[in-house]
DNA sequence: GTAGGGTTAG
């Protein structure tokens, strides 16, 4: 091991060296940059992105809302305004429909706000919108919608869809699509579905207009209403065939939902509709099958990506390598990067990456000095995820120092800063190998550089204070932690049910347990009660395992396993009154027992002559539905 | 809109 670590550390150094000139480069081409955007030169370059800037709505299905050309802008402009402002509006032509639609309806172009006042005034003085022209009143209030719309008043657009249901024409399928459009492409998704929700109260409402469906799927995949996403799609079906986008953003919802199988039935769909497959949505749906460990499928997806020609990139090729590391085939992973080099798709940082980290995981550190040694080879740059999976590499295999040599070559380098994982991994290293005070440093450091501490960061202090039973550390670190915002959560709870354990202050552990998730608003994990229940018992604390054992009650009932568990400790360590009173209390409860786990506690009090203690243990068994075996 | 590195658990 010792030689590949020396050997991985002596390439990190020269890769650094080479990188040097790459940085140079990047320096003198920065300052080039900012030397031409004085002079100008920039100009011409801000007007080309300013004229390229549009609402960012790249996954969004296409169409906006017409604004109904009936005259030129300009002499809208002129027309729209009214002399002595609204106040100053005859109260008669006010209650005039005739007069009131076209004068809201002009206004809300150029000037909405005094067309919302206007209608108000109008609704004030009691005009009557039922003998105005439909279509006329209809467009009118398509256009205050819409105007509110644009201008952000989604508020005042819900009470003017209200008051079209109460008093005017009521929603009409064009309404609906203009505002469904409009708000899509403004990205308010959770009030596009609002408006959808209000509108389809009516029954009666038809919406035949496919790219309504569009957009409020991609409205739903955006706000994660994912439960919604399947009816949206039958609807877009049933209006034709979707588009390229469409099913674009329904494997979208697949990935979302972890459902491999639609997605790969709706890559299946768009070749049998011979719709376009473009890579993103190949690549999500690769990533799909990965993430639910299905990767013999991913890889048969890739091979038919590969065959159509052109769809495949580094990413595919990533992602399926990604799904090889996870399940430990390091050797498909190799076979893999062999087959993307012949049909020369360039490896990246993230190619390299995946490798080394594979590598590292199936301890073949000889094997991640060679990836290293490759890509130095193939010009790949050092970035802090390369850096951060040596600095891995090295820690799991228990050089600290040389993590330490690594951490300190990005600091004294400057331009690839450590993150939160660097430091992460370079802390729980420390904490692991007994250097609390090393970490406690690194901590400082890592703030100094403008980080803030999450989670994982306060849970490896914690899980050091564990392991050097510094209980008072502990709590000022747990105290830090909560203080500046961050929650703890299950495994915070599980670390110090193990510190405390540790430090032999269960009551303190059990205390924390009661309080604490409820404080921090986190659901605690019912092995957390079964962790601390076991601290109990290892100590031989009977009495406290059950007091654990009844909090957990407070939850719910308890699975078999978890009773099988704390029942197996207690015939383990000869506890068996404790055993007969847990049998007692699942009993009472209801809950669920083995005939297995049972009998082995029988046998185990008769086998030590306990009298009493049998006879709970039998009565208990009848009372679980389970059969005492005869003595 | 898609890809890589981090914490718990007897």
């Amino acid at each position: 091991m010792e030689p590949a670590a020396d050997m991985i550390l002596s390439l990190v150094s020269s890769c650094v060296y080479s990188l040097r000139v790459e940085l140079t480069f990047a320096a003198v081409l920065g300052a080039l940059w900012a030397v031409g955007r004085k002079t100008g030169l920039a100009g011409a370059k801000t007007q080309l992105a300013s004229t390229r800037k549009r609402p960012p709505s790249s996954g969004a299905p296409a169409g906006r809302a017409k604004p109904g050309d009936r005259s030129g802008r300009a002499s809208d402009a002129a027309a729209a305004t009214l002399p002595g402002g609204v106040g100053g509006v005859d109260p008669k032509l006010l209650r005039d429909p005739r007069w009131l639609v076209p004068q809201v309806t002009r206004l809300c172009r150029a000037e909405a706000r005094t067309a919302l006042e206007l209608y108000r005034a109008a609704h004030r003085a009691g005009v009557d919108l039922a003998s105005a022209e439909r279509d006329e009143c209809e467009y009118m209030f398509l256009s205050m919608v819409t105007a509110t719309i644009r201008t952000g008043q989604l508020d005042e657009a819900m009470v003017l869809l209200q008051e079209l249901r109460r008093h005017g024409p009521g929603i009409s399928s064009a309404l609906l699509g203009s505002t469904t459009k409009l708000c899509t492409s403004k990205q308010l998704y959770a009030e596009c579905l609002a408006i959808f929700d209000f509108a389809a109260e009516d029954k009666e409402l038809k919406i035949a207009d496919r790219s309504v469906w569009s957009c409020l799927l991609f409205c739903a995949i955006e706000t994660k209403e994912l439960e919604r996403c399947k009816l949206f799609w039958r609807r877009l079906e049933s209006c034709g065939a979707p588009s390229c986008k469409d099913y674009g953003n329904m494997i979208r919802y697949a990935s979302a939902a972890g459902d491999w199988k639609l997605s790969l039935e709706l890559v299946q769909q768009m070749r049998q509709s011979d719709t376009e497959i473009d890579s993103v949505s190949y690549n999500t749906c690769v990533a799909t099958c990965v993430a639910a460990d299905r990767v013999d499928e991913a890889r048969t997806l890739l091979d038919e990506m590969a065959e159509c020609g052109g769809v495949s990139d580094a990413i595919t090729y990533n992602t399926l390598s990604k799904g090889y590391a996870k399940a430990g085939r390091l050797e498909q992973c190799f076979e893999l990067f062999e087959l993307m080099t012949q049909r020369r798709v360039e490896p990246t940082q993230v190619t390299y990456g995946i490798l080394l980290d594979c590598c590292i995981n199936e301890n073949q550190v000889a094997r991640a000095a060679e990836v290293f040694e490759q890509m130095k080879a193939n010009g790949c740059v050092m970035n802090t995820v390369l850096y951060t999976t040596l600095i891995k590499g090295f820690a799991r295999d228990g050089h600290v120092d040389k993590a330490m040599e690594v951490y300190e070559l990005m600091r004294s380098e400057r331009t690839i800063p450590p993150d939160l994982i660097t430091f992460s991994i370079l802390i729980k290293a420390n904490c692991d190998s007994g250097r609390l005070g090393a970490a406690l440093r690194l901590k400082e450091a890592m703030l100094g550089l403008g980080l803030k501490a999450d989670e994982v960061i306060f849970n490896n202090i914690l899980g050091g204070c564990a392991k050097e039973a510094d209980a008072y550390l502990a709590k000022c670190t747990y105290k830090e932690m909560v203080d500046s915002g961050v929650r703890p959560s299950n495994a915070t709870f599980s670390i110090l049910i193990r510190l405390y354990a540790q430090c032999k202050l269960l009551d303190e552990a059990v205390d924390m347990l009661r309080t604490e998730p409820a404080a921090q608003r986190v659901a605690p994990e019912p092995r957390l009660y079964s962790q601390l229940a076991h601290c109990c018992l290892r100590e031989r604390r009977g009495k406290q395992a059950t007091e654990v054992y009844l909090m957990m009650l407070e939850h719910g009932p308890l699975t078999a396993s978890a009773h099988g568990g704390m029942l197996g400790m207690c015939v383990k360590l000869n506890m068996l009154d404790t055993a007969a009173e847990i049998l007692s209390m699942a009993a009472e409860a209801g809950g669920r027992v083995d005939q297995a786990d049972a009998d082995q506690v029988l046998k185990a009090a008769r086998k030590k002559r306990k009298g009493q203690c049998e006879e709970t243990i039998a009565s208990a068994m009848r009372a679980l539905g389970l059969r005492p075996s005869p003595a």
